[in-house]
DNA sequence: TTGACACTTGAGCAAGTGCTCATGGATCCT
DNA sequence: AGGATCCATGAGCACTTGCTCAAGTGTCAA
């Protein structure tokens, strides 16, 4: 628990003072819910989760990506340019393959505790 | 970056001793894919985002959190009901109104961490 | 040049999501 | 009891998502 403050306006702050009174104080804008929304989306699909996971132990290609998780090549090449746009992750052609790398080590981070969080935790 | 060894099965291991060939034999279990997808699930939708962020300063009831969030008392049922089922908090009644607290450490830490990196990050 | 291979892209579709609206249940007050 | 308030729920709807399929681009090798 015990929350860090971390600046004046709109984050973590000692919980209860007032209640209604203290979170519309410190509601957290509009853009700011959208931008962590968004720096979440990836790891919220499993087919992202795997291929984050997988360039987590190597650089890959597009087709040993799909080879090895077992789904088309145009449904990874969707997906990676979408984790492209997002800057998660570069590309670099090298003859007629590209090359994928993890590129956010907050999304590395963000995902190793996460799993180690699901390989303790019971169900 | 320097990944941690878990365990000897499915996960974070020293990257890049064969490429493809490591990938293969650490692969993550779809089930598990899904269950780290269906953890950050919660914290991928600005509304839920907002609504746990909330949570994290007060313990409030259905209609404080409409009124405080600008959305309908429905709408935030609808998802107080996911929210509850996926464990991430309980619900107490007082009276005629139902109380909302978060429940899950994890969850709490994990949004805390992501609004930091935020802050911080530039864009 | 011709073909094969790796990847990208757009259209289209089934399934899922988040909301509103209407209704019903639970609780309190007079 | 009757009404008011708070919450839950189901139906319905617009929108999004993740996929497949088909077509196209870029690269290499014979």
């Amino acid at each position: 628990m015990d929350p860090v403050r971390v600046d004046e306006t709109c984050d973590l702050v000692e919980p209860d003072q007032d209640g209604v009174a203290l979170v519309r104080e410190h509601l957290l804008p509009a853009p700011m819910a959208d931008r962590i929304a968004g720096s979440f989306w990836a790891l919220a699909d499993p087919t992202r989760v795997r291929i984050i996971h997988a360039l987590t132990l190597a650089e890959l290609c597009n087709c040993d990506l799909a080879e090895v998780l077992g789904i088309s090549e145009s449904a990874v090449s969707h997906q990676m340019r979408d984790l492209r746009l997002m800057n998660l992750v570069t590309a670099e052609r090298r003859g007629r393959m590209v090359f994928y790398r993890l590129n956010d080590t907050h999304v590395r981070h963000i995902f190793e505790d996460s799993l180690r969080h699901v390989q303790e935790s019971p169900s």
